[in-house]
DNA sequence: TGCCAGGCGGGGT
DNA sequence: ACCCCGCATGGC
């Protein structure tokens, strides 16, 4: 423990992105300063041989993608490109998604404001688990305040040699089990049982759906699903959105069940609804319950305020 | 202080 | 197929 990896710079490449695209704004979105730092998208990832990280930034002709490694190896190259690609959804066509919200009260900012922002993924099926599982009855102040200090308290320490960059990664499951006493002091309260049960099924790989796993019910699946593998025909269905959708879309003070909250959003966005689980928290600050419908009610939604929220969380943490 | 919050499973009906 | 409760933590 307490030892970094370090990571050299292995290769450099510009990749087009498939417009429209917005680099900035991809990568700010749903990352902390270990993500992002105003100007570069950092994506550790892991390979059989070691632990690389691609880093990101805007060049003139595209996106300028290095990529970092513990050892120079055509493995971690590959990966790192692809991971990157992944991760920032260089290859995302979102034209047809785009003109089905064109006219959306709460997502047609995106194509007329913020063109070109897609979702930023994360680079695997466990790592959307665990920020899942810390989503779970928990507001989103909370939720990334323990997906940070799962980092921070049992995350892997990578160095990047020359940029001066330090950044902590989310645990593996062996990390979670290994230190399993220390997962008390993040703060995850009763979902450690839930953390140490998701990470020796994904350590044993025996199940099928992510469902089967005690302690992931449907909103954790899906979300993990949306988040790391850009499976959007589903709709992850919390309390939030039971009243968040109803209020914004049909003027229903009150509660919708699941199963008609999923059926609206099949109506409103077919195969995308996923997406646009995801981006209606990125519009809306994702502000808790009461004062998200207060800003829907008053017109006064802002994507970048002056807190922590899923555009601005890169600025308002600290390593 | 004593609720309550982007879930979940278990045990009741 | 429902309803209801407790679970740990932080914020107000």
């Amino acid at each position: 423990m307490g030892r970094y990896r370090r990571l050299v710079k292995i290769h450099e490449d510009t990749i087009l992105p498939k417009e429209p695209y917005d680099f900035k704004l991809t990568a700010m979105c749903y990352a902390s300063c270990w993500d992002f730092d105003g100007k570069q998208a950092y994506i550790p990832f892991y390979t059989s041989s070691g632990m690389g990280c691609t880093v990101a930034s805007r060049g003139e002709e595209g996106v300028v993608v290095s990529v970092y490694a513990e050892k120079a190896d055509d493995e971690f190259i590959e990966s790192g490109l692809s991971v990157a690609k992944h991760v920032l959804g260089l290859d995302e066509d979102l034209r047809e998604y785009y003109k089905i919200i064109e006219d959306d009260p709460l997502l047609g900012i995106i194509p007329r404001k913020y063109r070109g922002l897609h979702m930023r993924a994360v680079t695997s099926l466990w790592e959307g688990v665990l920020i899942g599982i810390c989503q779970q009855n928990a507001s989103f102040r909370q939720g990334w305040t323990m997906v940070l200090n799962l980092r921070r308290i049992l995350g892997e320490v990578l160095q990047l040699e020359k940029l001066n960059v330090i950044l902590n990664t989310l645990p593996t499951p062996e990390r979670i089990l290994r230190q399993a006493k220390k997962l008390k002091e993040t703060k995850v309260g009763y979902r450690r049982d839930t953390i140490v049960n998701v990470a020796k099924s994904f350590l044993k790989a025996e199940f099928e759906k992510l469902e089967d796993i005690k302690g992931i019910g449907q909103y954790t699946a899906r979300l993990a699903r949306v988040l790391a593998l850009r499976k959007y025909d589903e709709f992850p269905v919390d309390r939030w959105f039971s009243r968040l959708i109803p209020y914004a879309y049909e003027s229903v003070d009150r509660e919708w069940s699941r199963q008609k909250v999923e059926r609206y959003a099949e109506k409103l966005w077919g195969k995308w609804r996923g997406l646009s689980a995801v981006l209606i928290t990125v519009v809306t600050a994702a502000e808790p319950i009461q004062e998200a419908l207060q800003s829907i009610r008053e017109g006064t939604i802002d994507l970048m305020p002056n807190k922590p929220a899923p555009m601005t969380l890169w600025k308002y943490t600290k390593p």
